[in-house]
RNA sequence: GGGCUCGUAGCUCAGUUGGUUAGAGCGCGUCCCUGAUAAGGACGAGGUCCGAGGUUCGAAUCCUCGCGGGCCCA
């Protein structure tokens, strides 16, 4: 019994996650690792809540495990961070979903239904999906406390919101205005943009140009063009384009129209008119010139209100793509017309009533449908000769996706707003001491989103969302804004909270929270305090549930209403992220919120009493904005495309360590990835395989040794020998680099360092240190290796532990926690995270060493170049070095070289004339700033110059002469870089730092030494095909033909006990009887059939 | 149409304040090693660094204009 547990060759990944998972659920790690740092200095993380009304998806993976990532890393560094989960709750999406599931569409459809029951259905959808998602995010390994997760929807949650929007109220920044939306007329409703987007078509509508008289000036007309005649009675101004052309065309006739000077031909084109003949272009100016010009509208049914009317304003999206250049602007019914409308001070006119019938104030046309009303339109104004022309086009347009053959308007409602122009400044300035990763985001898409701010459009006509808190006095529209139940309690005259108790009463497992949800929050009611009679009711609006989720920081906690502590504890957060879908999203929502409500430095106090001081930037101060993850045909990922595995098939196949590796390790998290098994297992096997077979092999080795870390005898750091001392100094440039990196958010050059040493730990240290563990004496220089390889593992298990945290438990139990029991924490998750110890990193070591492996891959490829084994020891290599100023430290590094190359002597030659020659070339990041223009002919003048001499020049004085163009140069060795060239003929390889030459000369002595090593090869593989135990000692029974297997024969006397000693032989018996019952394998050596048996002996 | 972003080997991606000889992994080919074996190593083939201008002694990198993909918005 060994003092680690044996590993098993075919290790199970899924198998083991699961063991571990129990382990930590069974032992409470989390809950530990948590309490133990109760106290540190706090990091703080904010959940973006998803929402479960849908299935996870791998996308979901890299948020999670990035969110995952941070947090343990710094509790592992001392930091104690609460992590609070969160669902989002509220909704269009969620009762769209209720719809569907209920075969109704519609909002009277709903009402008929019942509020009251919807919502409830509402309550049912949000958590239809919790237990997949608690699934994925346990068995991902993601560490969040899910079960006191807040929820939006939760009475203490929505208070928080009532109170937020409470403060804007009260300092006057919410008000009432209109928002243009896809309105479905038949339904009464409007329509989020996915159903708007289900339901194009492609529809021939009328396109007509019309003409406006300009007021004051006989026969003259600005020509205007739109699809949407039945706007026109709800025209408010024309717009133009500030530096366009527009020219006034004079025709023969009389008539004067104004347009855009390249669209002349265009919009006389089919009218018979010849523009040559008939037209003259009497005047050219600029939109600018045209700005404020009135003009008589085509309808005078209603005069527009809050603005100025019916003249020539200017808009930025006015093009030349079509119709006259002039665009007709109905705020009602454009959303571009609306924002223009908006910051030109320009009235409004709404002809149309929500059913999508004309009102009666438009007599010509009242009650008539909308769209059905355009052919009257168009015949009425040809009567009256202002229409200039009447085509058709075909183009998309939205269809409701419910009723298709009812087409959408664009229509504006009145609607809620939250001042959040007045603070665009703010926004700007807390957005510019945000860390943004990538850093682009901040200055590129966050930062000109924030400058274009316009108001946010708060109210929604739904029923599922956070209630506006404004209650509104019936006679005299004097509001209130309520922060919370209990406040709405104490109004005087307060009624109707009946409806909910006796609901409640009648069942119990109506949701406590429905309290202050519709339908019976609308119920209360409470005296106005302006008119006594009156009544203050709610306005029946609910609000966009991003503002639910913007509000996260505080209502979280029920901020203000309890929890006070607890937010100003963990405010503002240290880390978020999400994907880069949210920059408009929830990054835009709690940006904005928090700095109305909080100001900086608690500029806003007075106008927000009970909130505090907070510098900026808040509420967020870190944030990797994550790229968006793609299918494996690298498009979106799509359900019904079904272009992805599921994560629990990824989880059941390579594991979720490897998922989680593979999101951090294969790319920076901001690019958009493809999710693909492939390259998770091609991630995992340059990782956690190659740490597991490091692993494995300390294992069974350590085991075999009895070596035990807790009394490993080993010497001091210092004092072991120098692959040790290196591979050490590597483990503590690599927890240095690591801890820098995560210290600034980059998992992505963290892991590539993870995987830099663990390649150097496998493909050098553990190759170059066999023999040392095989050896059959337990003395210092074998205690020291082992001790520095457990080292190596067991400071990994903790590095890895933030990045793969199920198989850094495996390493670190068996490791670590076995052998040392109660004296070393129980889990590697409530270990500190691995400081650097600097004394240990030692520069010129690793340089020295970077140098020497290179020359091992020389040697290594001149071999390969000359057919030359590794298994035939050669005499000697000769190396000459670019730089000979490394020899003198090279020389302590020649054994390992000797070993590595199997060669018995490694020479450094300074003179190689006859093996090399030398090019010069210009170290432009040296001479270029220094000669600036003459670099280029210095350069070429050192290609011609004599290689040798320069070198020896350099050398020996530490500067050379070059004359160039008549002047001369001194040059320094840092100028140049010095080529070696392996001239042919030998077996020589060029590389950086040297030339490798292999002497080709096989002595009789070193072929019986290669034949030798060929003999142990085969009886190696003897020994794994029998399945032998790693230390079983074997007698070594040979048969070979007496001539033709003369040089094993030879070779077999010869070496003898080097081949006993490198199989564990006991004996080594000739052409001897063969063994009773032992299995013979039949074998070459050198061409040579051989039988070999090895039964297994006990000594 | 606008903003942002990306475009580097067959594929997936690195590429540090501009330095002349652009890298890795996978895949492919050849070979080696194998007492770690779902491994490991060496070597090789494979590139108009999307294109065109410009700045500079010098551009994959900076600037301008195009082309193409993505995201967000219209």
């Amino acid at each position: 019994m060994g003092v680690f547990e044996a590993v098993p060759a075919q290790f199970d990944f899924p198998a083991a996650e699961k063991r571990v998972l129990e382990f930590w659920e069974t032992r409470r790690i989390y809950e530990q690792s948590l309490k133990q740092r109760e106290g540190g200095p706090p990091f703080v993380f904010y959940e973006g809540p998803p929402t479960a009304n849908g299935l996870p998806h791998p996308g979901h993976c890299l948020t999670r495990v990035v969110k995952d990532l941070f947090p343990r890393y710094k509790t592992m560094c001392g930091h104690y961070c609460h992590r609070k989960g969160g669902w989002d709750t509220h909704g269009l999406p969620v009762e769209v979903e209720v719809c569907k599931e209920l075969g109704i569409h519609g909002k009277d459809e709903i009402e008929r239904y019942g509020l009251e029951p919807f919502v409830r259905k509402c309550i049912e959808s949000v958590f239809r999906y919790t237990q997949q998602w608690e699934e994925l995010t346990r068995r991902l390994g993601f560490w969040i406390n899910l079960d006191e997760a807040y929820v939006t929807f939760h009475r203490s949650y929505v208070e928080s919101v009532w109170w937020a929007l409470k403060t804007l109220f009260d300092r006057g920044l919410l008000y009432q205005g209109h928002k243009v939306v896809w309105w479905w007329p038949q339904g009464g409703t409007a329509l989020s943009a996915g159903e708007v987007g289900q339901g194009y078509r492609e529809v021939a509508d009328p396109s007509i140009t019309v003409r406006f008289r300009v007021a004051g000036e006989a026969n003259t007309s600005l020509l205007a063009w739109t699809t949407t005649p039945w706007t026109l009675p709800s025209n408010v101004a024309l717009a133009v384009h500030t530096d366009f052309e527009y020219a006034y065309v004079k025709h023969k006739d009389g008539e004067t129209f104004i347009l855009a000077k390249d669209l002349i031909e265009r919009t006389f084109a089919g009218l018979g008119v010849d523009i040559a003949a008939d037209c003259e272009v009497v005047k050219v100016v600029r939109g600018r010139e045209l700005i404020g010009l009135k003009y008589e509208p085509i309808f005078r049914y209603a005069e527009p209100t809050g603005g100025k009317a019916w003249e020539v304003t200017d808009a930025p999206f006015v093009t030349l793509e079509q119709g006259t250049g002039i665009v007709h602007i109905a705020p009602a019914f454009g959303e571009d017309d609306y924002q223009i409308a908006q910051q030109k001070g320009l009235g409004f006119l709404q002809l149309i009533a929500p059913d999508g019938t004309f009102v009666p104030e438009a007599t010509d046309f009242a009650g008539r449908f909308c769209k059905e009303a355009d052919p009257d339109i168009i015949r009425h104004m040809k009567e009256r000769g202002v229409l200039l022309k009447r085509e058709t086009v075909k183009h998309e347009y939205p269809f409701c996706w419910r009723a298709d053959d009812e087409p959408l308007i664009q229509y504006a409602r009145k609607s809620w707003f939250i001042r959040t122009t007045e603070f665009a400044q703010n926004f700007l300035a807390n957005n510019q001491k945000i860390t943004w990763l990538p850093e682009h985001i901040r200055d590129g898409r966050f930062g000109n989103f924030l400058e274009s701010n316009v108001d946010w459009a708060l109210s929604r006509e739904r029923y599922w969302g956070t209630p506006l808190p404004i209650w509104q006095c019936e006679k005299t529209g004097h509001q209130e804004a309520i922060a919370s139940f209990a406040e709405l309690l104490a109004k005087p005259g307060v009624a109707g909270t009946e409806a909910f108790e006796a609901a409640r009463a009648k069942d119990a497992s109506l949701s406590e929270h429905l309290q202050v949800h519709k339908p019976y929050i609308d119920n209360v009611t409470y005296q106005s305090p302006k008119v006594r009679s009156a009544r203050m009711r709610r306005v029946p609006d609910v609000i966009d549930c991003w503002f639910d989720s913007g509000c996260m920081p505080f209502a979280q906690w029920g901020y203000p209403h309890q929890g006070a502590d607890a937010f100003k504890a963990r405010f503002p957060a240290d880390f978020i992220s999400e994907a880069i879908d949210q920059t408009r999203g929830w990054f835009y929502t709690l940006l904005a919120i928090s700095t109305m409500l909080f100001g900086e430095n608690g500029s806003a106090d007075k106008a927000a009493p009970g909130t505090f001081a907070e510098a900026f930037p808040h509420p967020f101060r870190n944030c990797i904005v994550l790229g968006l993850m793609l299918g494996e045909d690298g498009k979106k990922l799509s359900k019904s495309q079904r272009n992805y595995k599921e994560p629990t098939y990824i989880f059941d196949r390579e594991g979720a360590d490897a998922m989680r590796w593979s999101l951090l390790s294969a790319q920076a998290p901001w690019t958009s990835v493809r999710f693909q098994e492939d390259s998770i297992a091609a991630n995992q096997r340059e990782f956690l395989i190659r740490l597991y077979n490091v692993y494995s092999f300390f294992v069974i080795y350590a085991n075999i040794d009895g070596f035990d870390p807790t009394t490993s005898g080993a010497a001091a750091p210092a004092e072991r020998n120098e692959l040790d001392r290196w591979i050490l100094g590597e483990l503590h440039a690599t927890i240095r680099d690591i801890r820098a990196a995560l210290d600034h958010y980059e998992n992505y050059p963290a892991a590539q360092r993870l995987i830099a040493f663990v390649d150097a730990l496998s493909n050098w240290y553990v190759r170059r240190s066999r023999a040392r563990f095989w050896k059959p004496d337990k003395d210092t220089d074998k205690r020291n290796a082992y001790a520095t390889l457990w080292t190596c593992l067991e400071q990994l298990s903790m590095l890895a532990a933030p990045f793969v945290p199920f198989f850094a438990e495996t390493l670190y139990q068996n490791l670590v926690r076995r052998p040392f029991g109660e004296r070393v924490p129980e889990s590697v998750h409530l270990c500190d995270y691995p400081e650097a110890d600097i004394a240990l990193i030692d520069a010129d070591l690793s340089l020295e060493m970077a140098t020497v492996r290179e020359i091992a891959s020389l040697g290594r490829a001149a071999r390969t170049d000359a057919k030359l084994k590794v298994r035939q020891p050669l005499a000697r290599v000769e190396v000459v070095l670019a730089d000979p100023s490394h020899q003198s430290w090279l020389e302590s590094h020649v054994p390992l070289i000797a070993e590595e190359l199997n060669v018995k002597q490694v020479e450094f030659v300074a003179e190689a004339d006859q093996y090399v020659s030398y090019t010069v070339k210009a170290n432009f990041k040296s001479i270029g700033p220094k000669f600036g223009k003459l670099a280029p002919p210095i350069q070429k003048a050192l290609a011609g110059a004599d290689g040798a001499a320069l070198r020896r020049s350099l050398d020996e004085t530490g500067t050379a002469t070059l004359d160039v163009a008549g002047q001369r140069f001194e040059l320094t060795p840092d100028d140049v870089q010095i080529t070696l060239n392996a001239k042919s003929g030998w077996a020589a390889t060029q590389g950086r730092a040297a030339v490798v030459v292999l002497s080709t000369e096989i002595t009789p002595e070193l072929r019986l030494e290669g034949v030798a090593r060929e003999f142990v090869h085969e009886v190696q593989a003897c020994r794994s095909e029998e399945n032998l135990r790693y230390e079983a000692r074997i007698a070594i029974h040979v048969h070979v033909d007496a001539e033709a297997g003369g040089p094993l024969l030879a070779a077999l006397d010869t070496f003898r006990d080097y081949i006993l000693g490198e199989t564990l032989g006991a004996k080594l018996v000739v052409n001897g009887a063969a063994p009773a019952g032992a299995r013979t394998h039949e074998r070459k050596v050198e061409g040579v059939a051989v039988r070999i048996a090895i039964p297994e002996v006990t000594l």
